[in-house]
Order: structure tokens, then sequence, then C-alpha cells
DNA sequence: TTCCATTGTCGGCCTTTCCGACAAAAGGT
DNA sequence: ACCTTTTGTCGGAAAGGCCGACAATGGAA
């Protein structure tokens, strides 16, 4: 997995995407290194199971890792811009997945710091815990795409949702966005809920909700 | 409906497509011609039910119908060369519909003499049953696209069928061309085996075969 | 044959995209 | 502080693609 902030050259007109040395070895397939340009397609799904395809090349002196064709039309698609963020990751069948995060528009408050390509490991946790007894500031990766189902969200929103039960028939609204990032809406209905996980995280409070949804024209 | 044979622009990198004046006014909806280059977006449905999306425009000195942005990503995907056809069609609810036949390869016989835009009509048919009693030519306008089951093949094809008898449960192979025009095998098993339109083509040899398919990797 | 409507091809011009050069930035010693 | 590796930005070149000019084509008068 990994994550690079947009420059303003990866997101012009007048050239691809720069990729992080460390990114492309260890999430491309491997290129052949023998040739004067080694080159090979690569397919990417989104979020909305879309495929997108890159020509990714290694070229240049001193050589480095770049997607060309195809680059373009996904910036252009997804409206990214220079600050945005892009994320590839390998799924666990070995497919290639990608996703995007639009850059803080400075609106309210709530302004993650992003760590890049990092897991979170044990001792960051444990460095957490003591700067929550100090009160003082830490750092954390919040990267929704990067698992499936471990989100950080404003303390207000979880006590809201406390109040809240939800039960097998509730209709719902709720939004997502699209391809060309305008936004759509939905309506649906709650058709089961489990729990999330039941061996690793036993009594969270977390639910898994299965839906039933339609777009609303 | 209307069929084109592609010339060497409109498949060149140059520029777009050139459409016959009748076939935009017949199949495509009416442009605002009050304006200087009056355009609009088109959105056709090929066979797979994949979207394309093309600017139709009126301009030029003189004026003629253009297909211009989405035109090459078309022809690119396809691997459309001079001398291939693209036909579009309005369907029955209004929609249109796209598609292409490959300019025949040289290879072997049957190769039947198109006419293009043009229905089979009665006196036509009156025509060809003439021409077959004195045995001289006749000519067929084949169009396999153009309605949704009535095919001309080979002779030899049709009786070899007859000795075949379908049932249900039995397995088969067999191909569908791709986007990207690349032969993709399938392979399936028949679940419904029924009479085309018993009523207008009562006691007809054509069988409508439901099927269930998956692709070969 | 002549005229006219249609449409195929081209040059001009602008944008997009590909490439290595180079330098700025990052990281290691 | 110095060197090496990595990567951001640029100019140059090639390709893509939109436009009307003009000519070739074919049908009608």
């Amino acid at each position: 997995m990994f994550c690079k902030t947009l420059t303003a050259s990866d997101t012009s007109t007048h050239g691809g995407f720069s990729v992080p040395r460390r990114a492309a070895e260890d999430c491309f397939p491997p290129l052949d290194y023998t040739q004067q340009r080694p080159s090979q397609e690569l397919v990417a799904k989104d979020l909305h199971g879309f495929e997108w395809r890159f020509r990714h090349i290694y070229r240049g002196q001193p050589r480095r890792h770049l997607l060309t064709t195809g680059w373009s039309a996904f910036v252009n698609k997804k409206k990214l811009v220079s600050g945005d963020a892009v994320l590839f990751l390998r799924g666990e069948d070995g497919e290639l997945r990608l996703g995007f995060r639009r850059a803080a528009q400075g609106k309210r408050g709530a302004k993650f710091s992003v760590l890049s390509g990092e897991q979170l490991n044990q001792s960051s946790l444990i460095d957490a815990v003591n700067a929550i007894s100090k009160r003082s500031v830490f750092n954390i990766c919040y990267n929704p795409r990067a698992s499936s189902s471990e989100f950080i969200i404003p303390l207000h929103k979880f006590l809201k949702s406390l109040d809240l039960s939800f039960y097998v028939g509730m209709r719902f609204r709720t939004r997502f966005e699209t391809e060309d990032a305008a936004e759509r809406r939905y309506m649906g209905i709650i058709t089961r809920i489990s729990d999330l996980d039941p061996v690793r995280w036993p009594g969270s409070k977390w639910r898994c909700l299965v839906v039933c949804m339609c777009y609303i024209h």
C-alpha cells in the first residue's frame, strides 16, 4: 500500500504521475529491467469497481517510475488537484486497487496529519496512549481506504449514533462520491444487522449493516 | 438506422467521423440550427451495453455533420480501420445503439453485397423469389445487428445444425468479441429451449436457447 | 453536359502527451 | 557538512485533435 500527495507536475496536463520508487517496487508487478525502457499496463479498480488502466514505465535520467497514458483521464474524471492524495493498494487477491482523498479544504476542525505509507503498529499505539495520559499532542494516520472498516470519527458523531437504535427495515438516506465527483444521493433500507467482527472485537459498538439501496434521480 | 463504410479520414488520428447528412438527420436527435455551430452529446450503447459518448457537431464550409470528441476512443478500442463499417440505430425505446462490422478479410467465400440503410421489404423479397426460380443472381442486405435474430447462414451450417439435437443441460463453448476486439472464449450450459417466435413463425426450425455462461480465463 | 449538394482530404493551429535534462529535495554517513 | 539517491519541473519534440478551405464525387436537371 502507498499513498502520495499529488504535486503540481502530477496534476498538470503537461505530464504524468511520478511514482515514488519504493511504492512502485512494493506495490506494482516487477518490470523487466533488462530492457532500455521497461513498461507494463497496470489495471486498478476503484471503490466502485471501475477499472483504470495506466501505462507504468521506468525511464528518464536518472531513472524513475512514471504513470503516463491513462493518468490524465483519472485526474480529470476525479477532478484531482495538487495537494489531493492518491492511494494504491494490493488486495489480498493480488488485485490492484486505487483511491484518492481530497486535500482538506481548510473548512472546519478535525484535520488529521497523515503519515504516508505506514500501517498503524503496536509502538505507535503505545505512543498515542502515553500522549493521551500526558494530555500532549500526537499524530494519527487516518486512511479509511487502507482497511475495510476501521474509521476515525468525531466524538460527537459517535455519541449521537449511540442514541440511535438501528433496526431491520429502517429506512435511510446517504450519498456517494461518483466518478465525476458529483454528489449522488441514495435511499435504502436496512436488511440485516450483525457484529462487525465478533472474534477480533467482541462487544464492539460497531455494527455491520447489510442494506438495499437505490439511486435517487 | 444507417451504416457507413469508414474512410481513411474517418479512421485517421487527424480528425473525426464525417456523418452522412441523411443518416444524421434520420437517426440523431435534431440540432438547434439557429446556432452558428450547433452541437450536442450523443450517447450510444454497443452490443455489450457499454455506453459511448460522442460530440456531434454541424460545422464547416459547406456545413456537414461530424462526430469529434469520443470518436477516436471508439475507433481505437474497436481497432477499426478504413474499410470497416459502423452502424447506428435507434432502438424502439428511442435509445441510440451502435455496432460495427469489420471489412471482409478476403478469406473464404460467402461475401454478401451490402446495401446501406434499407430494410428488407415485400417487393425485394418477391424479386429474390423470382430470381431463385429463374436461377439468376440477386443481392442480399445482410445485417445481423439491424434486427434481433434474423440471420443468414451458409446452407451447410444450417444442415449440420439439424443433425444436432439441443437439450437442457447441454454444455457448449462459444466466443465473443470484446471491447478491445480480443477474442474471448466462454463456456456454458443450456438452461431453457423455446420457440423463437411462435406467433410470427410457427413451426420454425429456429430455436431460442436460454444459456448460462462464464468466461474462460 | 452542367449544376449543385454532399463529403473526403488537407494545411493550419493549438493542446496534449512523451521524453530526458537538470536541479531541488531528501536521506545517509 | 558532504555525497548519493530520489523526484519535481522544465524545454523540446511528437502526436492528437479541432477548424474551415477546397476539391472530388455523384446525382439531378
